[in-house]
DNA sequence: GCCGTTTTCGGCCCGACTGTTTTCAGTCG
């Protein structure tokens, strides 16, 4: 490929990147000028963003993707391949789609090619089965964004009286397949309708006088109900399952000889004693109302028997944000600017937390003589006039052999010191647990950043014995992070669960990038709560001068 | 395609890892 192309391709990708960060939303820029103060973003890209509002699409991409019948994006998903392979398959072997790959790879036609032999083939077969299983599934950001905007749509329509998110959705987990509203409205046939009728609807997949499903341009879809007030408590705890929850709680029922289902808890001669509500319904079986994000049938329903459901986490707990980047590496905003949103957010303190470039291929960062000189930027900071305090934090790599890449007379320096693991992910098992365990060995080690590796939707967690790296956390108190980037949410509520049952402790990082990113906090939150953590289980709900207390016990 | 400027065009991040090639190309972060 030319190198001009390249170069052109990365003006187009710093410019979605920038659109992406802008908390103005793009299209409602029409101005030529004002579009052009945005970084990465001149005229020709402007006059793009601009035909793109006005007309949905702009003639350049239609006229690219005229000249290329190939499903770029698709293939491009596939990890292992990138544009140079998926065009040499088009030239040679004439694959367009996802579907002839798998065909010439069964037909080990690929091996043909030069450069292309038995692994490479493997590789890309594994990469395609991953695609397939992880492509009809959504973000949990992504399907909130969306799903939020059907809801305040709907909640401002005149006939609407209640209207709720239910199912995976209202249980945050991590990855959705699609979107359950329930609604309850005067007129429940102008609902649907209006509901059916809404821009962004691409395709109606059914419609009737209770329950529409419909698809988004995007391939997302949503099921609307329409549900009768009298039954809408019954009907937001049947909808939003999950299913064992909702099986082990309807035989509680039936024990107390009462019958449950979506229309309310009836008694023996079938008259209605609860449905208004979730919680009189509950009530009326003797137990808490457990938190939608912990409904799982993994103990809740005996905690909430015995009234003793965890009085979980909540985002206000948040004083402050342990893991970010900035400037220094691949970060767009100063750590000045970080601090000054992390004080809008409310925190006394935020933790600067960049790569060290010992071992890791990412542009920019600290490498390990240059800590003095980082330390004291972030500390002689005008930042640190500003109400949020900024933490001098790095995030160290573990080195094959589980040897930090930075020496320890550095590494005693930092305020919080934040270990993980970056390259070599296909280790065994057991390998990877002696390199993680190794490396907490270290005395200056204060948290495991995004402990399992996973990237939702992409990248399926490396493997090491988890219940080992926990015991070892719990002895050497070091804290497990709670990454709350949307495509990470790692730990999960389900390991973190586990985790707390050993007695480990945590930290919540939005490891952002941008100051826009800090907001993702509220994803860890919903991780957290998932995993049954309490404020007392989460390291940044504690003031400043606690947290420090806290992390200098380590040294 | 954008940017900064030597204000008109050259520079734009780059190195580890993988697979297969024995000296490198493509992908990834």
């Amino acid at each position: 490929m030319r190198d001009e192309m390249i170069f052109k391709i990365r003006a187009y990708r710093r410019a979605a990147r920038e659109i992406e960060e802008n908390p103005q939303k793009i299209a409602d820029i029409q101005d030529l000028k004002k579009l052009q103060e945005i970084p990465g973003i001149g005229e020709g890209i402007a006059n793009k963003i601009i035909e793109i509002s006005e007309t949905g699409t702009c003639e350049y991409y239609e006229q690219l993707k005229k000249t290329v019948p190939v499903d770029i994006t698709t293939l491009n998903s596939i990890e292992g391949l990138g544009p140079k392979k998926i065009k040499r398959l088009y030239d040679e072997l004439g694959i367009q789609t996802i579907q002839d790959l798998e065909k010439a790879i069964k037909r080990k036609k690929l091996q043909a090619l030069d450069g292309f032999r038995e692994k490479t083939e493997q590789n890309l077969l594994r990469g395609i089965t991953s695609y397939k299983k992880h492509r009809d599934r959504f973000r949990l950001d992504e399907a909130l964004g969306y799903a939020q905007d059907f809801v305040e749509k709907l909640r401002s329509h005149p006939t609407t009286l209640n209207v709720e998110i239910a199912g995976s959705l209202r249980r945050r987990k991590e990855t959705i397949g699609d979107a359950d509203i329930l609604i309850s409205s005067k007129d429940p046939q102008v609902s649907m309708e209006f509901f059916t009728s809404l821009e962004e609807v691409s395709r109606i997949l059914g419609k009737g006088k209770t329950k529409s499903t419909i698809e988004f341009d995007n391939s997302f879809q949503a099921d609307l109900r329409v549900i009768d007030a009298k039954s809408w408590g019954a009907a937001l705890q049947y909808f939003t399952g999950d299913k064992a929850h909702n099986i082990k709680v309807r035989k509680i029922a039936l024990d107390k000889g009462l019958k449950l289902n979506e229309y309310g808890l009836f008694n023996k001669t079938g008259k209605s004693i609860a449905g208004k509500t979730e919680k009189e319904i509950y009530q009326k079986l003797g137990m808490q109302t457990p938190p939608a994000e912990i409904r799982r049938d993994t103990g809740e329903i005996e905690a909430a028997l015995e009234n003793k459901l965890p009085n979980l986490i909540e985002q206000q707990h948040i004083r402050g944000d342990l893991q970010m980047h900035t400037t220094m590496s691949d970060g767009i905003n100063s750590a000045e600017e970080m601090a000054k949103k992390g004080a809008e957010l409310g925190y006394e303190y935020i933790a600067i937390t960049e790569h060290n470039t010992e071992g890791l291929e990412v542009a920019g960062g600290v490498s390990a003589k240059d800590i003095p000189d980082y330390i004291k930027q972030l500390k002689s900071s005008k930042a640190q006039k500003l109400s949020c305090k900024i933490l001098a934090g790095l995030e160290v790599n573990i080195g094959k052999d589980g040897t930090l890449t930075v020496p320890d007379k550095y590494l005693e320096m930092l305020d919080f010191v934040l270990v993980a693991i970056h390259s070599h992910f296909r280790m065994s098992k057991n390998e990877m647990t002696k390199r993680i365990l190794k490396a907490f060995d270290n005395p200056y080690v204060h948290a495991f950043a995004h402990p399992t590796g996973r990237l939702l939707l992409r990248r399926d967690p490396y493997e090491f014995d988890f219940e080992t790296v926990c015991k070892k956390a719990k002895e050497k108190n070091i804290l497990l992070e709670l990454n709350a980037l949307p495509e990470r949410l790692d730990l999960d509520g389900e390991s973190a669960k586990l985790a707390k049952e050993f007695g480990c402790k945590f930290c919540i990082g939005t490891d952002s990038h941008s100051t826009t990113q800090l907001e993702n906090m509220k994803y860890g939150v919903y991780m957290a709560r998932r995993g049954w953590l309490e404020k007392e289980n989460v390291i940044n709900t504690l003031s400043l001068k606690e947290l420090e207390n806290h992390l200098r016990q380590k040294k």
